[in-house]
DNA sequence: ATAGAAAGTGTTAAATTAACACTATCTTGT
DNA sequence: ACAAGATAGTGTTAATTTAACACTTTCTAT
């Protein structure tokens, strides 16, 4: 147990100890035609070459692991006011082939039809379903699966399925959205009465255009007035 | 933009990045006497010296953040069969005096009647009730209020309370510890019923011994059983 | 034997959730 | 302009869950 003996003890010179790598990876979940993609982008790298990966880069000498995510939200879609979370950090010390990189992985959530992916990055990014991916370079699928495990959570007690939608939705797309990535049904009426009584919603007084049948009415998400309940103990959970 | 041009590109030799260390820190809560505490180390670096600190370590080069974890708790108690659950990453590039250090922080729980803190660690730890402690070093005051929020969240919707008592509890006990972790207050009858309606404690037939009034019966936690059931669906809430 | 102390126990009203089917409004084609 | 097709939108009732509440039991200490 020698390793153990400076628990929290005074740090050595750099050179004595471990020197690692640090990445973040981010799960960018996108949402379009009632179904949940991911961005990937084609691995360049030996034995994963053509192999999709997740968006990642090194945290760089001035900036926290947060930002590094928001950076590369910005470098894939020129636009950093994204939801974001935190998931878990990954620190097998084989998991990379070329050395020692823990990863702290996020993920996020963009509406699909309203996120325009970047040129430079757009030549090698793919929206992928999230059901149809079977295998990822490194180990980014396991990051994958627990960050997707993780939003089901998070979609189930905090407010943040609006960010996969445009900024204008009927509560049909909002309900088919929970239908889709939970994976549940719910009842119409039920669902309506839910949002209803949450008065998380703005009616914009406003309806679809485009459809060949009754258009609906669209809404926006109220994320002011919904803080302000929740700081006043009003619990989400659909 | 151009340290992002390289996102998720070839890593190059070691020394062309960014090299950081990377710490845990464990959180470590123990219950006694109806008070939440946390385990803390006297601090010997400047300029935090004689501060309490979180346990904390390096990541070793052949061992995964959990690991390193683990193996912090097992210094401390002689035992690793602790919970323990990952928080967050701190990595503001500024966090650490001496240099970059991201560490990945965790929170465990434990009863302090029945944890024995080894000789080699015990000079200097501290068991400190959490209302009390108003400043640590380093940025740990930051990392136990946000692993503490992150207790309360999950005390509320998995079964981990027990991890704080004894091995054989009396529902009493059960039910102040979550009004003092919570800080809220339970009804009694309700409570029981709850626990009861839940089926995850084993009457072990058994009572309280030297106390000067009425002994209550004790009772376990039947983890396997409360595995089998959250299978099936089994949603566990107080 | 009695007093003190905490353990243990059930019922009812209120609130929430689940189940369920029809009418309204738009578009398109004739 | 009328009819057919398609999806939006709406309320009621039963079942379940949660919240509120007070007294009896069992032990110890004197």
């Amino acid at each position: 147990m020698e390793s153990t003996s400076r628990i929290v003890q005074a740090l050595g010179p750099l050179d004595e100890e471990v020197k690692l790598r640090c990445t973040v990876d981010c799960v960018i979940f996108g949402y379009d035609q009632e179904d949940l993609k991911v961005l990937t982008i084609e691995c360049n790298m030996e034995p994963f070459r053509g192999m999709p990966s997740l968006l990642g880069d090194f945290v760089a000498q001035d900036e926290d692991a947060d930002s590094a995510a928001k950076r590369i939200l910005k470098y894939c879609t020129g636009n950093d006011e994204i939801y974001l979370e935190e998931v878990k950090c990954f620190s097998k010390p084989d998991r990379h082939p070329f050395g020692r990189v823990i990863t702290i992985a996020y993920y996020s959530l963009v509406s699909i039809p309203q996120t325009i992916l970047t040129d430079a990055a757009g030549k090698h990014l793919n929206w992928r379903s999230v059901d149809e991916i079977t295998c990822m370079a490194f180990d980014h699928k396991e990051i994958l699966d627990t960050c997707l495990k993780q939003l089901r959570h998070s979609l189930r007690e905090k407010p943040i399925g609006f960010n996969l939608l445009p900024k204008k939705f009927s509560l049909k797309q909002l309900q088919t959205l929970y239908e889709v990535v939970l994976d549940i049904e719910l009842d119409k009426r039920n669902f309506r009465r839910k949002l209803r009584s949450l008065n998380i919603l703005i009616d914009l007084e406003e309806q679809q255009r485009e459809v060949n049948h009754r258009p609906a009415k669209l809404y926006k998400f109220d994320d002011k007035s919904f803080e302000k309940k929740r700081s006043n103990g009003l619990k989400f959970e659909i």
